[in-house]
DNA sequence: TTTGCGTTTAACAATTTTGTTAAACAAAAA
DNA sequence: TTTTTGTTTAACAAAATTGTTAAACGCAAA
């Protein structure tokens, strides 16, 4: 017996790697056969398609992540604190995977047949999650009104877009990747700002906050 | 002698709507040709290579983008009609070409050489052609201090992400291509407000404006 | 040892896509 | 009319890319 789960997941984690580290949008199976140093065939083998692998990438990646914001907006922190906990949890993935929306976004343009099954997959829009915060945080006079679909558009926004535009970005400012990852770290801080006009809590006292209420 | 002019314009209208419009991002030059009306060996007779007529439209294009944005900010309008201008003309802009953010990422991540070379062309900074203004706004406590590159980024992000996320954002909210306009439109105060935490003036407003100091 | 099974490979076939070229064509100039 | 110039086409060649298949390989059980 050879190296069944081993090779797999090393292809998988590879291919990843090409498509949401490294931006290799258009990588063939030869260059993920190359990065994962292994036979082209092999990507067969265990995947059927370039196709076939595509989709088991995106639905396993879209998962995880949706899976993490809708914890943090089903949690029962307060409305600030869900917020700043949802900007840091996306920046971060953003870090991880610079590439994963530009990939998903072109995928989809791509396939739009696809988009429907990838997003008929959560039964609950994320604006939904927080209207009753919202509504009560523009009740309270402490935010100007706004619709929860347009709030939750300006919040991706703020997080995503400086990760979709890094390459342009970066050039522009002539940074470098390390600069740019604490220009990205920075802006959390920026954006809860934008939103909010206040200063973002610290995540230690949000961390502390969840313990305490955990315990009640 | 046939209509040179007239073909070679119309390749370059069919290509720029196929790939910016429509968002076909990989169309090959079949599906230009076909999409134009011509034979495929047109496209390299006018063009010499698929990779040079591409060069040629991101070219154009973004010098015209950043042509009119440049003009906005070296305007003599005050900063909030300033950025009022800005965001009801980027919005617009993407209207017209919903997927043109979407292919020169691409496109930027596919060749990470040519950016440079796009980049390069424009001198000035757009962050920098605003500092000076939004640093009188901060000093005057008109809005929360932040950085001119944060400022624009936020900017251009409230701006175009609702346009590079347009198949996910439309599929999840169920809307169709003209309810998705509607949004759009209406987002460009949701921008202003998000930004400045006040009413947009109406650009009429501002078209006036404009008349009444020129004749000074 | 040899048999069996999952893994890996090399070689091949089919398809798609790009780029080239020579010839046909249309209209203005000689 | 003939020539010239520029435009358009069809057919061909070359390269890249995907998917298939049969054989080799390695390890564990018989």
């Amino acid at each position: 017996m050879g190296e069944e789960v081993q090779t797999e997941a090393l292809i998988k984690e590879k291919a990843r790697a090409l498509f949401f580290k490294k931006g290799f949008l258009d990588a063939t199976t030869q260059e993920i056969a190359d990065e994962a140093g292994v036979n082209r065939a092999l990507i067969h083998y265990y995947f059927r398609s370039r196709e076939h692998m595509l989709e088991m990438l995106l639905d396993e990646t879209l998962l995880e992540k949706k899976e993490r914001v809708r914890n943090i907006l089903t949690s029962s922190l307060p409305f600030r604190m869900k917020i700043a906990r949802f900007i840091d949890t996306l920046v971060d993935y953003g870090l991880t995977y610079p590439y994963l929306d530009n990939f998903i976004i072109s995928e989809m343009a791509r396939r739009p047949d696809k988009v429907k099954l990838f997003c008929s997959q959560d039964k609950i829009k994320s604006s939904d999650l927080i209207r009753e915060q919202l509504e009560e945080e523009i009740a309270g006079g402490k935010i100007a009104p706004i619709s929860p679909e347009n709030f939750m558009v300006n919040l991706s926004a703020l997080c995503n877009y400086p990760l979709l535009a890094k390459v342009v970005l970066q050039t522009i400012h002539g940074m470098t990747d390390v600069a740019y990852r604490k220009f990205l770290v920075e802006r959390k801080q920026v954006i809860y700002r934008t939103i909010f006009n206040e200063e973002m809590p610290e995540l230690t006292a949000i961390n502390e906050f969840q313990k305490t209420t955990r315990k009640n």
